[in-house]
RNA sequence: GCCACUUUAGCACAGCGGUAGUGCAAUUCAUUCGUAAUGAAUAGGUCAUCGGUUCGAUUCCGAUAAGUGGCUCCA
């Protein structure tokens, strides 16, 4: 008789050939209603499947990942059926859960319409009435070709797998779909769902395959779920960068500018002036020194560099000057390594720590631009390491610190650590030097104290990375910072130092963005503040409110002994009610409001309104100034 | 780049085969006011651009541009 033993170290022996799902009814009964897989011997299997031999087990719910990836992949078949019940010609191509939801791709002659969306919606409800059974069963490769004889997508996938391997198949009802699984035991848990979009997909991703079309959908146990998923859709829409950036009059687009190139507007401008100049004193204390670089560069240069070799397709088309090709730059580094060959270095000078807010311009395609997340041209906060091999480890941990550190001033400090292995296809170096740079990151991740997880393949053409995701106020991941090993310029560029031993050896060079790009960080920011800014970055600190002409001048002084601490500030002489010019302020998300009467001119004082808390009452001048100085400084979030 | 959709005043949106409206914002005037909208008046649009169909196009069709959601890519 085999024995499970379950997730909280208890063991149970049970006949063999019962199902998991009554293991999870003898636990209790309310825990077989809420299972929705099980993860046994650490996969994720269906609760019909039944134990054979001693295992571990662990029932998932749909609080646990593989619960939710089980309910989203049957809903992903409910819709299926419910498809090929609308449109009987639609071929079956892929329909997996993804991180939030599911989706199906099927080859239809017209793509799908909103009409077409609610009315697989009704049937999918009928679907999930009827709670159809769900059934697995396994085929050889023969059979499962002949029963997937109409469905030619499905065919190329059983091809694809070893000839031998047992294909899993599901039915339920008069539908039945190729899948490795697992799935609910029947379609009526899914009790509210909803279709969010229609999407072209190429077939296999990619772009050279047929376009089929994407249904994208959601789906949750509970219809109250699902009003909180739209909810924070809604407040992830009301957050959008693009609508605020252009309520609070911070950037713009142009057509006649051209696709992907910002626009900052003086409030917007004003705010990046305070992530720069916060960013270049912090770099300038770490060791840091500033260099500047053009913006565009001879043809050979990039030659030499490689970009030309592996890069081209970013970079913008080469202008014609005298008769030479240059290049608008994609990368700062070429630049940087010019520096460094601008004389001879010694072992002791090293290591450098160059760094440029450097402006570079990609050429993207036109459908992959996404406000300022998504642009052509932008500044990345840039810097390259460039050290003796044997200083590298400790470069790679001090950067990573310097990272978290510098991110945790701007409110995140919630992150995930990615190391990218090589790319298949092209990328420089031998496979050697990748592995062992791999595992320095990772090291280095990991002498941190850090957690990582491994993107396979995810690295640059010149080397390995590290990336870090932040997690914004929603619970969004963005990625902002990248660590980047490179094997490429100091060999292309014949970078040396001269070492103890008076040889010229090869130094080692690393390239790091933290917070990315300026453009995409500064959307971050306003999706991450809801365009209320701390006061720190806030390009209006205090908007000083004088209740009528007579007291203007006082308004005057006020604003003049703010300016003095560097507080920004503006008046609002308008010939208008406090409370107008209040909710205005309220609006542009200005931190702090003075209203000024007869009560604060007698007093010298002022009358403090917060953006978050309201009204605190009146203070003394300079109790205020103060305050509001001492909050700038500290960068209170 | 590919698929789908969108483009009307500064912004948000109506509308229609017979050359356009609403709200907010703007301007002017009156009001000098105590914590999220004072009132009145005025002005503002070649309905994205270029073609086609039509007696007539902002409306129908096509192309182009930009935008949006995806695919791909990625700071």
């Amino acid at each position: 008789m085999p024995n499970i033993t379950l997730k909280d170290g208890s063991v149970k022996e049970v006949a063999a050939g019962t199902t998991i799902l009554e293991v999870a009814k003898g636990i209790s009964e309310g825990l077989a209603r809420v299972a929705l897989a099980a993860e046994r011997n650490g996969a994720v299997v269906d609760l019909s499947r039944a134990v054979e031999a001693d295992c571990t087990l662990n029932l998932l719910t749909f609080d646990a990942e593989g619960g939710k990836l089980a309910f989203w992949h049957t809903t992903s078949h409910i819709m299926a059926q419910a498809v090929r019940k609308l449109f009987p010609q639609a071929q079956l191509a892929i329909g997996p859960a993804i991180d939030n939801g599911f989706y199906y791709d099927f080859d239809v002659e017209r793509p799908f319409t909103p009409d077409d969306l609610a009315a697989i919606e009704k049937e999918m409800d009928a679907i999930v009435k009827a709670d159809l059974k769900l059934e697995r069963f396994t085929l050889g490769r023969e059979e499962a070709l002949a029963l997937m004889a109409s469905e030619p997508y499905k065919m190329e996938l059983i091809n694809d797998l070893p000839a031998d391997a047992a294909l899993s198949f599901y039915r339920q009802g008069d539908f039945t779909d190729l899948c490795a699984g697992p799935h609910l035991l029947s379609t009526g848990k899914v009790k509210a769902v909803k279709l969010l979009k229609v999407a072209g997909a190429y077939w296999r991703g990619d772009e050279k395959n047929k376009m089929l079309q994407r249904i994208y959908g959601i789906s949750y146990p509970k219809a109250a779920q699902l009003e909180e998923y739209v909810k924070l859709q809604e407040e992830a829409e009301r957050r959008d960068h693009r609508r605020i950036g252009k309520d609070l009059d911070l950037f713009s687009m142009n057509d006649q500018v051209g696709q992907g190139l910002a626009l900052w507007h003086p409030k917007g401008a004003k705010i990046r002036y305070r992530i720069e100049e916060f960013w270049k004193k912090k770099h300038l204390k770490s060791g840091y020194e500033m260099v500047y670089t053009p913006h565009i560069g001879r043809g050979e240069l990039w030659e030499t560099s490689g970009h030309l070799g592996f890069y081209k397709e970013s970079m913008y088309s080469p202008m014609d000057v005298d008769g030479q090709e240059f290049y608008a730059k994609p990368m700062n580094c070429p630049f940087h390594v010019m520096i460094y060959k601008a004389g001879m270095h010694s072992y002791r000078d090293l290591p450098f720590r160059w760094a440029e807010l450097g402006t570079v311009y990609r050429y993207e395609k036109s459908g992959a631009l996404h406000g300022l997340l998504r642009v052509r041209g932008f500044t990345q906060d840039d810097a390259h390491l460039i050290c003796a091999p044997e200083q590298m480890p400790a470069e790679i941990r001090r950067v990573l610190r310097f990272s978290l550190d510098l991110l945790k001033d701007f409110g995140f400090d919630q992150y995930h650590i990615y190391v990218s292995t090589q790319p298949k296809g092209k990328s420089v170096g031998e496979t050697h030097q990748w592995d062992a740079a791999t595992v320095a990151l990772k090291e280095a991740v990991l002498a941190e104290g850090l957690d990582c997880d491994v993107d396979e393949g995810g690295g640059a053409f010149y080397g390995p990375k590290i990336d870090i995701k932040i997690k914004d106020a929603l619970g969004r991941e963005w990625q902002l910072s990248t660590i980047q090993f490179d094997f490429n310029l100091p060999e292309r560029f014949d970078m040396t130092y001269i070492a103890a031993d008076g040889s010229k050896q090869r130094p080692y060079m690393i390239h790091r963005a933290l917070l990315g790009s300026i453009e995409r960080f500064f959307g971050i920011l306003i999706e991450q503040y809801a365009g209320a800014f701390p006061t720190w970055l806030a390009p209006v600190q205090a908007k000083i409110l004088p209740l009528t002409d007579r007291h203007a001048e006082y308004a005057e002084k006020v604003a003049e002994a703010l300016r003095e601490m560097d507080v920004d500030v503006e008046i609002d002489r308008r010939n208008e009610k406090v409370g107008y010019k209040i909710r205005e302020a309220q609006m542009e998300k200005v931190p702090y409001m003075l209203v000024l009467g007869d009560k604060e001119l007698e007093a010298g004082a002022v009358a403090v309104r917060s953006r978050r808390e309201g009204d605190l009452g009146a203070m003394p001048l300079e109790d205020f100034v103060a305050r509001i100085a001492e909050e700038i400084r500290k960068r209170v979030n």
